[in-house]
Order: structure tokens, then sequence, then C-alpha cells
DNA sequence: AAATTCACTTGCATAATGCAAGTGCTTTAA
DNA sequence: TTAAAGCACTTGCATTATGCAAGTGAATTT
């Protein structure tokens, strides 16, 4: 993706350039809502990422401190993949997408829906929830 | 940009379908806080945004109503874009990047510095404040 | 010991982006 | 009133990113 060449130093542009593409925030989606750590799990999603994008994105989210590679409890073969601090705190970012999109996309997921209405009915106490759920695992 | 296949209807890929590149958002932060809305105006922006390029993302951003075209007041040759209601929600997004950017960026403007500090201080009077000036002008 | 799983790479076709120059209508200045 | 400049785009072409299918090598299961 990028080569990491700042268009300017405006937080939003900045941002852009580090996660501002069509998978970034997917993967991340993922690592936050749907406990998908490893490799193969993100290609289980939906969206049908491929694999030699899944793997350059991986690596720049890691670059950037976004994402941390661990090893597996269980196996040498897989890899572990989590949130750095950094990561769970475009939680917020997630949220306000996920309210714009639930607001003008019909046939939203229910599982969706259930964790819109749970935004909806305290935020704060969802986030505060969510970022130690994340933090702690 | 994207041929409008939806990969999913998780809202957040929807979203990312809709305005998921480099460029949207920087266009729709000109027309949120630095109040660019001719063509011209954007391309004066410091990301330097190329005139194919801004050309087909406006067009993409009005089929998708989250912006429109008006006449200019002062002259024929010229034309305004403006947020929709759609657009205006996307509001909160673009706040919790820009903090998000904030904390992770150094260097960053003087001018967004003061907004975030507006924000940082009372996020929701700050959302009511500007959706007002959005929507009335 | 062979087959399978897992996390990637590689090669190649297609699509998106970026740059420079051009178009045609509108407005300003002489 | 006419030439020059401004404005919102388009066009053509080179470069870069994306997407697909197949392959690789180490670890694990059978």
């Amino acid at each position: 993706m990028s080569k990491d060449k700042e268009r300017s130093n405006c937080p939003i542009s900045c941002s852009l350039d580090l996660w501002g593409d069509k998978w970034s925030l997917i993967i991340i989606r993922d690592l936050m809502f749907a406990k998908q750590c490893t490799y193969g799990d993100f290609l289980k999603s939906e969206e049908k990422i491929s694999t030699n994008i899944l793997a350059s994105r991986l690596k720049t989210l890691e670059q950037n401190k976004i994402i941390e590679k661990l090893e597996h409890p269980n196996s040498k073969s897989k890899v572990l993949y989590k949130l750095t601090k950094k990561g769970i705190d475009l939680l917020p970012v997630l949220i306000e997408i996920n309210l714009w999109g639930g607001k003008y996309f019909s046939d939203i997921p229910d599982k969706t829906k259930t964790l819109l209405k749970e935004v909806k009915k305290d935020k704060t106490a969802f986030l505060k929830r969510t970022i130690k759920k994340l933090a702690d695992s």
C-alpha cells in the first residue's frame, strides 16, 4: 500500500495514509468484534480478502504498531494477531462508522443490529467494556 | 473507484465501499472544517489531489447522496459542493479519526490543535454546533 | 511416513491512481 | 468587444495497487 510518505500533517490525512484503504479496517473490525485473530480466520470473513493483500495489510498494520504478532499458545504453526493499545484506540472510529452504516444501509446482520442497540443504549459503557475485553484478552 | 458491488452487508464494509479510499474523506473533511466548496478549492488543499481523481470522487460521492452540487450564487462558471444530511452525519466519524490522529501523530497544524481542544472540552456541544453550522450554510 | 493444515509468496491479469496536457464555457480586463 | 484568464472538468498514458490461482515450506495430524 502506502510507501509511508505523508501527504500532509493533517491527522485525518495521516490516519488515512496508515489504514485508509478498503481492507485495513475490515481486519481491525474482525479483531475488535469477531475475535478473529489468525491469518486463516481473516480469510474466512465474508468479504473474501485475497491472501496476498491480507499478508501485505497485516505487515503494514504491524509496522505501524496497530497490531502485533504473538505466538499461538497451542501451536507453533499458527500465529496470533492482536490489537495494540493504538489499535484498540480505533474503537470509537469503528463504532461511529458502524452507526453511520447502520443508519444508511439496510439488511444489516442481526449480530450487528444487536451490537448497535447496545451502543445506542450507552455508548460510554459499551466503549469501556469493549476496551477492557480487548485489553485483557 | 468502486463498481458499487458490496462485499458484504456489514455496515463497516458497506461504508468503506462508498468512501473507504484515500481521498473521499479528505474532500468531506474540507467541506466540514475548511469550508472549501468549489472544485478549485479542493485542488488547493495541501494533499494535492489530482484533477481526474477529484472529479471521479465528487461524482461517486454525489451519486451516493453524500454531497450535492448547487449553483454558485455569484457565478455561472463556478459550482458549489455541499454536504447532504447523510454527509453531515459523517461528522462523528471524522471527529474520531481526528482525535485518534491527534493522539498518534505529531506536528499537527495549530488550527487542528485548536479544533481538537474544543472537541475534547465538550464533544456533544461541538457536534451540535458544527452540525447546525453545516446545515444552515 | 503420508496427507493435511497453516501462513504465507509468486506470477500474472486487471483495475485504480497520478501526472501533464487539453477542452469548452464563463468571466474579467483592455 | 475582444483577448486573456479562470473555472470545472476530460483525455491519454505511465505507474502502482488489487485480485486470482497456484505454489512453497514448516508444523501438525492421521
